[in-house]
RNA sequence: GGCUUCUUAGCUCAGUUGGUUAGAGCAUUCGGUUUACAUCCGAAGGGUCGUGGGUUCGAGUCCCUCAGAAGCCACCA
């Protein structure tokens, strides 16, 4: 393509999908080193990441750019830097969220439940859904330009996922580690399911606290006294039918005398001892606590140690059951309402006040979540937890950042056990078969009869596991796991492990156990955690809100590369981001100057005529004509800085200051300055163009190889366009080790900075000092940019001194300065009127008028200027002359020395 | 109640072994259609780095106090 038919602007729409699909052809997504592979060679360290497997039946949401873009970038650095590469793509089957959305949609649809459909049709049609829609989802990461190996995708209920699953909890299960039992679980009335601890959430919301009378039974059947009760509160009045004891702090002068005695249960009528546990608050509420065992943690401990009995009054629906009497059916809500004005009736309330309180609700559903004794099948967790907890004390496994590790500790050193049973049909069942003498059988493979009594009449548990149960097999399972694959042999373990600090607890925690418990191994050496993605103003994103924020309307609208040097700029480890489309929008114009740079870089390479001369070297230029120029020195060292910069802050995970580096580079060094000086050297011709050319192509290629992890798909597209400019130059053997595409490219290999490069990068900072002072003062005095202005430099007895600027400006090159930004350089005493000073320059120009604003200006500086004077002599006078760093005093001398005789220069001037 | 984070320019945010005159994007003002880019270029204004202390030659950065915001975990009915 020659540089006429690239368009002005870039054009990502077209490119994104062509590029992604050259990528992929191109077998570029798949580790280099393969094990399966006949040339595989064991000893190639290789960089492994697991995706975090979205919902099969999701969508992209604002969360996906940000850690595809953070995992894309990490491949494709570590790719280019030559490890071979797997970033293992696959879903998530989701279970309750799946199962809600097409039921959801069966409803409405069909009209039909799925207790109508039956188990093995509602399944059936549940695959179906996944085969219709699971595509989407990885398109769209696709899309963002993910270069995951999709030869390997994986999806948690795929035979080998579900097959390391039954391996899993046969494992465990043979250990004693899983085990079945009723306790008092979280129950979600409308799911009809149990969840585990951590998919309860809790909010504060407003609610009454009921003060009633529990009435004392008389003694021997006597009648009731209306003034001998127990007031006691709750917020939840229905559960009084579940009551089984009336408990008080046992020092309560109040009610020590009640203690052993028996109160009536309102309504029911039931009779329960009053009991003495020091669990109670004689402070709170009534300093009487009903007992409800069967639906409240804190009773059901109090129950345990009282060997109260335990009532369950509520069912699935949590509708009052047979243990509540007339409520019998009534909705726990219903109940709450009616028993109240029952008993408001019967003269036993003594009032309600409103109360804050922490109301649990399900992460799913959002509905009240009912504590319920239910049979559950349970992971018994603390030994799992406490290896967990060794392999990141011990810093076999670091978390970046690093607070979180506290947060990770506190939490394993607390652990419950984990409630794994779900009464869900979507999801790896529980490979538990029972025959009619209850007897267990536990197998790998499907039994045909019990395993102890050889029952043949054997029905498998109907219950599924926990989702996470799975995912948290995903760094293993997914590479073949149980079975000692290749891939799993070579790739694991995993080296990162990215992903929200929200599912730290959900799924980073339960792979490291499970992974340690499984395979002996940590499953990643790294975990990266990013910050959840807000809004413009830093709200939390939800449907809700009305604050959703696209990702794909923010693609079409600027482009993937912008969306992704968003989500990775600006933003630091473990912190939220905020994303408006205003910062997209900017880094599409980022997206769009840097392919405008390359145009201008192609266009000089193509319109290059062969050199007369060989070039030497970038390196320190002399002047001469086939050598390089300051300006050629400057922009080589201050890339040599960057590749250093970047190169550490990648080490140090620093992605968001690596990008914005590199954006101020190749925005402001780059483009503003270097491109805008080459422009000089080009209309020359000859050598000089040819020079400025081959700087032009060198510092571009490699800040394209910068950039790229950030930007994939416009850096590979000017890249692309760059090499075929350069093999039909004259600078071909810029190119001619360039291999087929950037995403392979070899990544810029850092090093220290030469004598010649520090030497540019301090002679260039005068120049461009220089050059601002003149823009300002032009800008300052309004000057029209047609008009020419004379440039002297002078000393303090206005003695010329453009005689010692002369070599610098002579290797910036010949023309730039004079040619660019100043247009005469005679001295012209008459004229030269404004004086400028900038650091150690001092120039005058001609031309323009002097005013009382120069004074004006000058006066302030020259506070400005004795105020630093003044602050450094205090400095130096201290003990810093003697305590900091010898270099670093010797600095502050010489500024010193430079604000004094800015100051003289200033005074003479205002004589 | 325990733990954590945040508070820097009008707005959104960077600022990682403590070391020049604290930066960027957006917004504002002024000036520019110089043939890579108006999705651009040049310039300007704008900050007691939440408060008060401490450590240090030196603090936006480290320690403590307080105030405000957010989050996680555990929760007294």
């Amino acid at each position: 393509m020659t540089r006429q038919e690239l368009p002005k602007a870039y054009d990502f729409k077209s490119t994104e999908p062509r590029i992604y699909a050259m990528w992929e052809a191109g077998g570029f997504f798949k580790p280099w080193n393969d094990p399966n592979k006949a040339d595989f060679d064991p000893n190639v360290e290789p960089f492994v990441i697991c995706i975090p497997p979205p919902n099969v039946t999701g969508e992209l949401h604002i969360g996906h750019p940000m850690f595809i873009s953070i995992e894309d970038l990490m491949v494709r650095y570590h790719r280019m830097k030559g490890y071979s590469t797997l970033w293992v793509p696959g879903t998530d089957h989701a279970g309750i969220a799946t199962q809600l959305m097409v039921e959801r949609d069966l409803l409405k649809n069909e009209e039909v439940t799925r207790e109508e459909l039956g188990r093995e049709e509602f399944v059936k049609r549940t695959w179906e859904w996944k085969r219709k829609y699971g595509s989407i989802i990885t398109n769209q990461i696709r899309r963002l330009g993910a270069s995951c190996d999709w030869s390997r995708e994986r999806f948690t209920l795929d035979p080998g996922l579900s097959r390391a699953v039954r391996e899993a909890f046969v494992r465990l299960y043979k250990k004693g580690l899983i085990y079945r039992g009723p306790r008092l679980i979280n129950w979600s009335p409308g799911l009809k399911t149990a969840v585990s601890d951590l998919e309860v959430e809790y909010s504060e919301e407003a609610a009454n606290l009921y003060y009633f009378k529990y009435m004392l039974a008389p003694a021997g059947g006597g009648s009731l006294d209306p003034n001998s009760y127990i007031p006691v509160a709750t917020i939840r009045p229905e559960t009084i039918l579940g009551d089984t004891a009336v408990a008080v702090h046992p020092d309560d002068e109040r009610y020590k005398k009640y203690i052993g005695k028996s109160v009536i249960v309102p309504m029911l009528n039931r009779e329960i001892p009053v009991i003495a546990d020091e669990y109670v608050s004689m402070e709170f509420g009534t300093g009487a606590l009903k007992i409800t065992p069967g639906h409240d943690p804190n009773d059901y401990a109090i129950a345990q140690r009282h060997n109260l009995p335990i009532i369950s009054m509520l069912d699935a629906e949590a509708k009052v059951n047979e243990n509540g009497g007339p409520y019998k059916g009534q909705d726990r809500f219903e109940a709450r309402k009616n028993l109240w004005s029952d008993m408001k009736k019967a003269g036993l309330v003594i009032k309600s006040e409103p109360y804050r309180t922490t109301i649990p609700r399900s992460q799913r559903g959002g509905e009240i979540v009912e504590p319920m004794i239910s049979t559950q099948w349970f992971v018994k967790i603390e030994p799992l937890a406490k290896a967990a907890l060794e392999a990141v004390k011990d810093g076999r496994i670091k978390i970046v950042p690093e607070r979180f590790e506290k947060t990770y500790f506190n939490w394993l050193e607390n652990i419950k056990d984990w409630c794994i049973s779900r009464q869900l049909w979507w999801g790896h069942r529980i490979p538990v078969w029972y025959c009619p003498d209850h007897h267990m059988t536990v197998g790998r493979e499907d039994p045909t009869e019990c395993a102890t009594c050889g029952s043949k009449d054997i029905r498998q548990d109907e219950d599924v596991l926990d989702t996470w149960f799975s995912s948290g097999l995903w760094p293993f399972s997914t590479l073949g796991w149980p079975d000692e694959t290749p891939d799993y042999k070579y790739f694991y373990p995993t080296t990162y492990m990215e992903t929200g600090y929200d599912i730290l607890f959900f799924w980073v925690a339960r792979m490291i156990m499970m992974g340690l418990e499984f395979t002996g191994h940590v499953p990643f050496r790294i975990v990266y955690l990013h910050g959840l993605v807000r809004d413009e103003i830093g709200r939390k994103i939800s449907k809700t809100t009305g604050n959703v924020i696209d990702p794909l309307v923010l693609m079409d609208e600027f482009g993937t590369d912008a969306l992704r040097f968003t989500m990775l700029v600006g933003s630091t480890p473990g912190n939220d981001t905020n994303i408006g489309s205003k910062r997209v929008e900017s880094n599409r114009n980022f997206a769009n100057k840097l392919w405008n740079a390359g145009r201008f870089v192609i266009n000089a390479i193509s319109s290059l005529t062969p050199p007369s001369a060989p070039l030497s070297q970038a390196g320190r230029g002399d002047g001469g004509e086939g050598s390089y120029t300051l300006a050629d020195s400057w922009i080589w060292a201050r890339l040599q800085q960057l590749v250093r910069d970047v190169e550490r802050l990648f080490q140090t995970f620093q992605y968001g200051q690596a990008g914005q580096q590199i954006y101020d580079f190749i925005w402001a060094d780059f483009a503003d300055w270097y491109v805008e000086i080459a422009k000089q050297e080009l209309a020359e011709g000859g050598p000089r163009a040819a020079r400025a050319a081959d700087t032009l192509a060198r510092v571009f290629d490699i800040s394209l190889r910068l950039l790229h992890p950030f930007t994939p798909f416009v850096t590979e597209e000017i890249w692309g366009h760059l090499r075929s400019a350069l093999r039909e130059s004259s600078l071909k053997d810029i190119a001619i080790d360039w291999p087929d595409a950037l995403i392979v490219a070899a990544w810029p290999e850092e090093r220290q900075l030469e004598g010649w490069e520090a030497d540019a990068l301090q002679n260039f900072g005068k120049i461009q000092d220089l050059v601002r002072s003149i823009r300002n003062a032009r800008a300052e005095k309004n000057v029209k940019p047609s008009k020419k202005l004379g440039a002297v430099f002078v000393d303090e007895n206005h003695a010329p001194l453009y005689r010692n600027y002369l070599p610098m400006i002579s290797t910036l090159s010949s023309t730039d300065l004079e040619q660019t930004f100043v247009y005469e350089t005679e001295y012209q005493p008459s004229d030269a009127v404004t004086s400028l000073v900038a650091g150690s320059t001092d120039i005058y120009l001609s031309g323009i008028e002097s005013s009382e604003e120069d004074k004006v200006r000058l006066e302030k500086e020259l506070t400005e200027v004795r105020s630093h004077i003044e602050r450094l002599e205090k400095l130096l006078a201290g003990d810093f002359a003697n305590r900091a760093p010898v270099a670093l005093v010797q600095k502050e001398r010489e500024k010193l020395e430079g604000y004094r005789n800015t100051a003289e220069k200033i005074e003479a001037q205002l004589k």
